[in-house]
DNA sequence: ACATAATTGAGACATTATATCAATAAGAGG
DNA sequence: CCTCTTATTGATATAATGTCTCAATTATGT
């Protein structure tokens, strides 16, 4: 698993500035391999502003470096994109840990299943829901 | 399709009891067949408090009457479920229109997946975004 | 170093959801 | 059908989450 380390290149490939504020963002997220909520980065990081967290996570999707979640709840929860290409996530619903995979058996498959559907498919999302091997409630495996 | 014609029956079946705002709540939304979220609920009846609308939608969620949705943006959606079996949705981006579908060989694939993944797998999420064939900005099929 | 424009942060504001609690209404039993 | 008990309601307060405003600051090109 690479650890996606060039958060600020990122913005300042979209234009943005590689500002004090946006770097300790960066530095913070380049080591999270868990979900987050705005508030609790807010909340990591006094010295930043919360308006600044807010809108930084907003540029940081805009540049497909973090992706939104679809967490169980409805509550809303990010996650630092390790890999570029499209691809799915599993959550682990006790501790929020990530992870990211690809399938290209149920690209197809959702591929197909668009086609059978009336009007035009646009995105698709899938997402599992587990209790990862870490966990002490898990089974493991 | 079917509409769902039992939601006060689906409340009762719980123990929850059969009032004149849980009524007004179910026969609005035995006609609805779009995607809404809790306040326009509650807009569209101004006769009931708004704690009632978001309580009698939990209620609803709890009974399986009524699905969260996972949108593109993250705003919380319900709609209410056609069909009492596991199933998915898919999603109108312009319009809002549900429809809920089910595919054996998809949930095989996520089966197969799962077996390939670490942690023990609970739930998942497939979600289409699509535009509806009666969206005008839709290409139709 | 200067000018210019982007960015920041504090706080106001907006939106969405839940908690409180006295008043009301549903349903069971007589 | 009356009464009792308890669930439920709705108005309002509060909480949680996210956005807007704007003067002050900072990054970058020249």
């Amino acid at each position: 698993m690479i650890p996606h380390t060039n958060l600020v290149a990122a913005l300042e490939g979209l234009g943005y500035r590689a500002t004090a504020p946006r770097k300790a963002i960066a530095k913070l997220l380049e080591q999270k391999h868990d979900s987050f909520t705005a508030e609790a980065l807010s909340e990591e990081l006094p010295s930043v502003g919360r308006a600044t967290v807010y809108r930084t996570i907003k540029l940081l999707l805009e540049a497909g470096a973090v992706c939104k979640l679809a967490t169980i709840d409805g509550s809303q929860m990010y996650s630092l994109c390790r890999i570029g290409h499209h691809h799915h996530h599993s959550v682990c619903i006790e501790c929020g840990a990530v992870e990211e995979f690809r399938a290209a058996a149920v690209e197809q498959l959702i591929s197909a299943i668009s086609a059978e559907i009336p009007g035009e498919v646009i995105d698709h999302r899938i997402e599992l829901y587990l209790i990862c091997e870490l966990c002490p409630s898990g089974k493991g495996k």
